[in-house]
DNA sequence: CACATACTTGAATAAACGTTCAAGAACTAT
DNA sequence: ATAGTTCTTGAACGTTTATTCAAGTATGTG
């Protein structure tokens, strides 16, 4: 046996860089082929297709923000505080020109809604997987006495997650960061109460 | 002289439907031609190209909405019962699975973001004459006193197109209309405070 | 050192793409 | 009616696309 030559999670990472930035079908297997520096059929050999090497870096994204997310609420005591960082990390990148401004699951929801069933349910999935991590958390602040039971963990979670991406969608029409800096603090303040 | 043929309006309906339904790459010259009956000689001499065709639809787009802003605040004394209707139209498409439950300016703009200048030029431009257009109907309220001077109309009319691009992405990751119409009344909610 | 078994390479392929253009059809004006 | 102008038509063009595959190269084993 001969084992495979390339950095799994480098490749994926390159990826899904490229697919942020151009976005699926702007995404050529030439693009691919230099972002990864992998050939086309290294590529088709390890993810069957372009699809396939979508699919696994969306799995490897969800993976990263997983991570952080994890890590950021468990280094903060209050979930106001550890709030107040992971939208200031989602503001920043939008406010900039960098390709990691765009989430990599709404904009290619957006992109093949309708189109293909299975990359739409693999990402409607982890959106809502997403959508769960923030409940809980308000869950637990809940439980803490840091805010009031009513309105319900689910509906503060809906709420703050259809703000998030309004505040992405709306970054690309102005880049205003103070207007942003200021919706992320109503967001915030209205989830909270 | 010999008049054109096609009826502009029409033609230019049928592009933006299809563009909604598949985004921009994704709708080929020949489903354009297919939605409006138009040869593709037709097209390029009509519209130049395929990115003229664009330009054009989003016009007519702006002005259809438009026409249909005015209407809706014309016939409604309260701001607050035109806003509730003008979120039920929003909502409303996007619970069902229309191809024109998404907005063509903000899924356009997601697609040539960073790609094409132009495009992305008219339709931030588009965008932010929406968000004026709002924030003058909070200002009148403002001034009727149907609400209070503060938070300023600028304010809430920046929330409530957030809250608008938000609706409308996290309709694509959950059909459940329940939830959607009980976001948009808690948005409404808020910005009417 | 040699064999066998992978993985890597990148040119080739066929399909789909946006675009063009010369020929044909239809309207207007004389 | 006829001529002249303009619009319509759709086949053809050159690119670009995702994908394949046979040849080449490196690794691990006996």
């Amino acid at each position: 046996m001969r084992s495979a030559e390339f950095d799994k999670e480098y490749v994926l990472r390159q990826a899904m860089r490229t697919f942020m930035q151009y976005g699926y079908s702007k995404t050529s297997m030439q693009k691919l082929t230099e972002a990864t520096g992998l050939h086309p059929g290294s590529i088709y050999c390890a993810f069957k297709n372009k699809k396939g090497l979508l699919l696994a870096s969306v799995e490897q994204y969800q993976q990263d923000k997983n991570e952080q997310f994890e890590q950021l609420f468990a280094q903060h005591k209050s979930v106001r505080s550890a709030l107040e960082i992971f939208l200031q990390d989602i503001v920043q990148p939008c406010a900039s020109n960098e390709a990691t401004k765009v989430c990599l699951l709404t904009r290619t929801l957006s992109e093949v809604d309708g189109q293909d069933d299975e990359v739409t349910q693999v990402l409607s999935n982890n959106l809502c997987a997403f959508e769960q991590a923030l409940q809980s958390v308000l869950s637990k602040a809940q439980h803490c006495g840091e805010i009031s039971a009513t309105p319900s963990a689910k509906e503060r979670a809906q709420f703050l997650v259809m703000g998030i991406y309004g505040l992405r969608t709306y970054a690309s029409t102005s880049s205003d960061e103070q207007a942003l800096v200021k919706l992320s603090e109503q967001l915030l303040g209205h989830v909270l109460q």
